[in-house]
DNA sequence: ACTTTCGATGACAGTGACTGACATCGATCT
DNA sequence: AGATCGATGTCAGTCACTGTCATCGAAAGT
């Protein structure tokens, strides 16, 4: 055993996260994880920031999808189509994974800290959306609380989606969503 | 001098905002803060959670007066009208705090941890706010996404106003932010 | 096959945030 | 004066995270 074993950066994700749900976030110490992993301390901090950034290493993936099927709307549609279209896209991703987000959503929501850590993850997201907005000629502040509504309608959608044992999909969530944040904002 | 001159919280505080400045967050030791406020370490630690916490003492405060404010709505006012008639009140309390707003958040910005303190902050007080509509009868989705609105209002209103030299009151930019969010989520 | 190269890992020492336990000060009450 | 009690100081300890250097092992060149 010992080096050379191959993904030791997936196996360090899949520790963490059986770790996170044993016996929380704050009772698992780093060393731990990289034990369980065959690794070391150090090796950890070598593939992620810090003991929370291994939970989050899909949102790079993730924000590219939603700039670049955003990007891709067209040039007709209204800000807020761009950023439905986005969602959808994204909605797709998720689409076999409901046992596996419910599992570290639990371990987040569970944990201050790594909440946070998601907070600054959908923020960048938000801004990263506002940027591609306003590339397509939308002014502030309109971009920017485009972008934040729609990440809005993705965050209560995700919720209500990880929550539910149906087989209702994040896209049935986040069309809802955006309809009722429609509904709600017409002001009556 | 040493024990029992008065104000060991605010002084921490002022010191903090002081050292952050100077230097930055993280190039700034929890024991220089608390030399500079004539206090030790451990004295820190008594007054508040952690070194981001120092920033954020009024937070308490602002979400009280954001709910109690909504709550106070009439009957028959909109969700998103009590949610206006809050964030109405809340810009009133940033009147004279333009200069000290500035300084502050200037180095929030600057650091990644603190910034996720500040979402978090916000995330708490959304949480609140859709607490409050619920108690109104409110049903969900609309509830979490009029709330949600409401921060996102707030967030960009809050940085528009932060950015400006102007005299214009953070009421004026969030006005504005509220209309165009309105006018962004019509679809068209 | 032998050597060289080079990225990934290990080993180790160090800093600083944060905590628990206990001692001490000083204002207030009796 | 003595008792009380909250706020502070002291000290030891854990753990996240970093810098540095040694070492391994695969792959490429000879």
């Amino acid at each position: 055993m010992g080096r050379w074993e191959p993904n030791a950066r997936e196996r360090l994700q899949q520790a963490a996260l059986e770790l996170y749900s044993e016996r929380g976030f704050e009772q698992t110490t780093v060393a731990e994880i990289a034990k369980r992993a065959g690794l070391t301390e150090r090796t950890f901090f070598r593939h992620f920031a810090d003991k929370r950034e291994v939970l989050f290493a899909g949102s790079e993936t993730l924000q590219a999808l939603f700039v670049s099927t955003a990007a891709a709307a067209p040039e007709s549609a209204a800000p807020i189509e761009a950023i439905a279209a986005a969602l959808d896209a994204v909605a797709s991703v998720f689409q076999d994974r409901h046992a596996h987000s419910r599992r570290r959503q639990t371990v987040i929501v569970a944990n201050a800290e790594l909440r946070e850590r998601e907070l600054i993850k959908l923020a960048s997201l938000s801004a990263a959306l506002a940027d591609t907005l306003r590339q397509r000629g939308v002014p502030e502040p309109a971009a920017s609380l485009t972008a934040e509504a729609g990440i809005a309608v993705f965050k209560v959608a995700f919720e209500r989606w990880v929550g539910e044992t149906d087989g209702r999909g994040l896209g049935f969530f986040i069309r809802e969503s955006l309809d009722e944040l429609k509904v709600v904002t017409s002001g009556n």
